[in-house]
DNA sequence: CGGGGCCTTGAACGTCGTCAAGCGATGTGG
DNA sequence: CCACATCGCTTGACGACGTTCAAGGCCCCG
């Protein structure tokens, strides 16, 4: 099923069996796009909500003096743009880093989804939120951590969703970014970022290579990066 | 009524009356905290939500290190802590900045309210994601604008926020917050907010003084935040 | 009068950014 | 098949933005 994913990252509140059948109808179609394709241009009213089936997705925001400051980052099971049904565009743009395949839905659908079942209702809310709560932790390591524990914090973050969905094993796991793409994530330039990449790997802690990421020393990483999963909601 | 400061800034979508009547019935009491008083502790299980009617409050996440983090600034009319209601508990604390009176929302209402009208429930639903546009925004500041910019983009954004509930006039207003929160806010060093406040200041653009503000020129500061409100969804 | 917030300023330091060059891998067209 | 461009990564040198440490002023309040 397309929810599948989503629904076993998301288990709060409890859905019954109509629900899920429900959602699982929501779908309208699929779609597919190609590596580094914009999926979802800042300001364009929107009409549907994509959920991420396979490949990764980044949310961004282009600033006039040519930085680019990514938001978010996206694995299979997200609900990457649900925010877009209450909001109706966007201030931000969506863009596939791998090739992507996703499931629409309607924002009609979605509606009706919301009359139907407030439990389902709360369910999606609660996601919407989630990301919110990714979005804040993220204000946290721009705003107060420095620039190697900032990365060492996106490491232990990308590892415990990407292992929930079983996406990691033996603590390496695919994360197709460029140290570009890294760089954005945290707000420093493309150099300092390779350099505290070599810091990490050096330390011990993590290793970033050709996209791929190996955890060298879990409980070490965790601690060095002030990393406390409660901001993911894993429940 | 309680609602009224939210309701006029939240008018997407369109409320039927008895939406409105019902969102009303739903606050249980009404409450007042002592300015710097905690509210809401982190990770603490919660049953109702904080719709603020007067006063400033702020949200935020101690670091280990001792650094603290603003997260967000809440205006009367700001739903505070609706996302408590999907989430049951936040990762982050709240507090009053200055004394503040709020009405509050007991989860099943709340959940009455969603099982009821689909309509309110979007609007309810909106206003916790505008809340993530605007935390988006700061992850933009402190990750891609320098530190003078940062203090200059959140003069603009509480003027556009004030100044629509009446909270600011002839480009003046209240913003009750030392320059140490300031740099909170904006992950400075209260040393350097206090720098780049004098140079707002000689540069003619904004003024900063005894948690007031004073906008000397309001396109200059706005084209020189790079502030596009677009992102406050004021529609 | 003393103490404590809050603000202000100076001086020295360091993290991080900028500029620049070079490397290896990949791909493409002559 | 090789020349050449491109992309991503790496490293060095230098400079700047922002931090740290320190001291002093102002004002309110006990």
């Amino acid at each position: 099923m397309y929810t599948d994913l989503f629904l076993t990252t998301h288990r709060t509140p409890a859905l019954a069996p109509e629900d899920v059948a429900a959602l699982e109808a929501a779908v309208a179609r699929t779609a597919t796009f190609a590596a580094r394709q914009i999926m979802v241009r800042q300001q364009v009213p929107l009409t549907q909500c994509t959920l991420l089936l396979e490949g990764f997705v980044e949310r961004y925001r282009d600033t006039p003096e040519g930085r680019r400051q990514i938001l978010a980052l996206h694995v299979p099971g997200d609900f990457v743009d649900l925010h877009s049904y209450p909001l109706k565009r966007l201030e931000h743009s969506v863009a596939a880093l791998t090739e992507v395949k996703v499931a629409l839905f309607p924002h009609p659908a979605i509606r009706a989804l919301t009359a139907q079942s407030p439990t389902l209702t709360e369910l999606l809310w609660r996601s919407t939120l989630i990301d919110a709560a990714i979005n804040r932790e993220w204000i946290v390591s721009v705003g107060a951590r420095s620039a190697v524990v900032r990365l060492a914090h996106l490491f232990c973050e990308m590892y415990v969703r990407l292992n929930r969905i079983g996406m990691a094993d033996q603590h390496r796991f695919a994360l197709p970014l460029t140290q570009v793409d890294l760089s954005d994530a945290t707000g420093l330039t493309a150099v300092h970022a390779n350099r505290m990449l070599r810091e990490l790997r050096e330390k011990g802690l993590v290793a970033f290579r050709h996209g791929e990421v190996e955890i060298l020393d879990w409980d070490g990483l965790r601690s060095f990066a002030d990393f406390d999963p409660g901001y993911l909601f894993l429940d």
